[in-house]
Order: C-alpha cells, then structure tokens, then sequence
DNA sequence: ACTTCATTGCAACTCCGAGTTGCGTTATGC
DNA sequence: GCATAACGCAACTCGGAGTTGCAATGAAGT
C-alpha cells in the first residue's frame, strides 16, 4: 500500500489551493454558475489536476465544504444562562458573516441542497453543534436558572431557529442585535417551560 | 397596439401547461440537473415555444414560481391564541408538503437563491403572509390575552422560525406535532414579554 | 368557406462547461 | 542522480442553453 496519498507535499498544497479556490468560487458566482475551469485558473492548476483529486464537481463542493466545517463552536461559561446563550447566538451569527461562512451557506443551503452528501452534513453539522453546545444549558437547568426537564436540543434549536429565519428567509441583517434577540426568545421560552422533554 | 397577447385562447394553455412542467421538474431534478428541454417535453410543447414566451431558464423559473405564490394564508379567529396560532403554524406547515409547495421551496430556498429576483420575491411573499396574519396577534393582545406592547410581527417571525429550522436544515418531520410546538414557544416568549416591540 | 396573421413545430445550427484521454514535463523521495 | 508519482497541456466527446429560418397550423374577421 504504497498509494497513499501524503499529507504533506506537493499534492497538499494543491488541495489546499483548490478548497481555498472552490469556496471563493462559491461566494462569487453562486452554485448554478460554478465552473470547475473557474476553480483551476483561480488556484493556479490545471483542469485536468482537479479531476485526478476530485471525481466531479460535486464531489469537489461536498469536499470543500465539508473540509471548513470542522470549526469548533464556543462552550461559554460565564456563570448565567443569559450571557452563555447570547455569546452562543453572538458566536453563530457570526460565523455567517466571513467569506468562508457565506460560501458554506451558499453550498449548503441553495445549491447544493438537493444532493445527500450535503443535506447529511449539514443535519450533522448542525447535530453536532447543538450536542457541543448542550452543556450551557444543562448547567443552568443544575444551577435552577431554568425548570428541570428543559430540553436543551428544544432550546438551543429555538435560539438558532431565529437566527436562521433572518439569514435564510427575510434577509435581515444578522448581526449581534438580532442574536440578543433570539437569545431573549429562547430564555423566555424556556423560563415558561415551553421547552420540555415530554 | 394589436400585439397584446390574449389572456385567453391557446397562449393560455401553453402557458399553463409549461407552468405546471416547470414545478413539476423542479419538483424532480431540482434546480440543478432542471433543463428547458425536459419542461417543453413535459409540457407537450417545443422549446423553441418555451423561448419565445420566456427570456431565458431563469425567467421561466421567476415567472412560475411567482404564478403560484398568490396562494392566500387564512385569518383564523377562534377566539384564543394559542388556537389561532397553532391554526396558523399548522398552515404553514402543510403548505410545504404539496407538490407545489415543494417545488417552491426548491426553487426559491435552494437553486435560485442567487437570484435577485427569488430573493425580493421570497421577502415579498414572506412580508405579506406575516402582515395579513398580525390581526390574530393584534386581535389577542386587545383580548388582553397577550401583554401590551407584542410586536406581532416578531411574535409571527418566531412561530414561522421554528417551523423553517426543520423543514430546511434539520430535515426533521414537518407535521402537525412541529406546528403546535412552534405556536406554544412563541406564545410563550410572547407572554413572558419578550416579543415586544422596544 | 376563405383569407390573414400570429403562434407553434421543427431541424440545424452556435456556444460553453462537464468530464476524458494520451503524452510530455516537472517535482519529490530515496 | 534516478525512478516514480503528480502535474500541464491539448484535443477530444457529450449534453444543455439559446438562436434562426422556414413550414405548418391554429384562431379570428369577413
């Protein structure tokens, strides 16, 4: 098994170059005027190259995209539900705004949307932040700021939901006003105990 | 001026029929892998007939899409909230299980995001579903069922937030049982007072 | 029924991006 | 330095977006 690729070398500057190109890409154009000659001239390589490392443009996108969301989301602890939720709603809302984060949007949201590779990831992207995430929530239900049985999924998928609705639909701006907002909305909603397991 | 179409006659047909084909095939192959030729087939209809009435694939998209958003959300008035909301979120939530619904969702959230024209249209339509539902809010608060001061709009925004986190990027069921989760949290961000208008 | 004009059907284009192939060239590891 | 894997390059095929000129057909008005 001497194929292995090697991590470091030649071939990984060239999927570097390329992801970095892919994303760009995205951002500018959007997914329905992606070209895989576009990507190539923009990261200095051939054609053919990408093809050899990627089966098609789709793979390359799943790929791509896929690589930039190992991102790690914050575990605040700031000693009160309130500004733990607000650095997480703060934390997510931006993480929209970088040039990165408005090519995964683009990839995974409109695009691409329709391929499963990329409904999977993004299920899972989002599953796993939520469960990175769980812990604030769990320590404000120990600590009595909340009812016991709050559910923590229920709430911080509330608290997200908000942020979401701005970015995806209304194309409000999202910015720190807003993620102050969904992180009121979620607190009051669990505060009422809308947010419970049964 | 005698070049005006008619409204009526074979125009009509064809214009409906290769209505019907565009949100069929979007319905099908998405956005993506959508082509002109396979909506003239659909439709029983050449390309060339397609091109003639359209600019170009986007404007068949635009156009048919916003053919089928005239559709009216009701104004239900049973005499509490927390009924007239789930009634609202359960419409909401059924409009995005028919074929139709589908087919504009792909389009307008997913392959032509892009596209200046979806993105108005879907803010448009957006806008005017939450004003034509505020009466329920407005209807509750004069009630003094909900606290003076609720911004109905937010109240809406909420109730649809939750709704859309599932449907685009949880994956999760969109069914009744979402629809009434939806309508008891934003009832109860909105009597804990955290939907108000400052 | 006959004429007329707009509309549609049809075929043969051009253009462009996806994806492939064969071969020459360069870099990397040993 | 030399073998080998990776890259550059040009020339393909294939399919879908649009276009064009012409023939056929539909829906009026008389």
């Amino acid at each position: 098994m001497k194929s292995d690729r090697p991590v470091v070398g030649r071939g990984a500057k060239v999927r570097a170059a390329v992801h970095a190109a892919t994303l760009a890409e995205l951002v500018d154009k959007g997914y329905a005027a992606f070209s895989v000659d576009a990507v190539a001239q923009r990261a200095g390589v051939h054609k053919t190259t990408v093809y050899r490392r990627w089966k098609d443009r789709e793979s390359l996108i799943v790929d791509a995209v896929a690589e930039h969301m190992a991102m790690d989301i914050p575990d605040p602890d700031t000693g009160t539900v309130e500004a733990d939720l607000r650095a997480l709603a703060r934390s997510l809302a931006h993480s929209f705004t970088t040039p990165a984060g408005q090519a995964i949007l683009a990839a995974m949201f409109t695009g691409a949307a329709h391929l499963p590779e990329i409904a999977e990831a993004r299920r899972h992207v989002f599953h796993d932040r939520l469960r990175r995430a769980e812990p604030v929530v769990t320590r404000a239900v120990a600590r009595g700021e909340l009812p016991a049985g709050t559910d923590p999924a229920e709430l911080l998928k509330t608290l997200a939901a908000r942020i979401y609705l701005d970015l995806l639909i209304t194309g409000d701006p999202v910015d720190e006003a807003l993620a102050d907002k969904a992180a009121r909305i979620a607190l009051a909603a669990a505060h009422a105990g809308a947010l419970g397991h049964a």
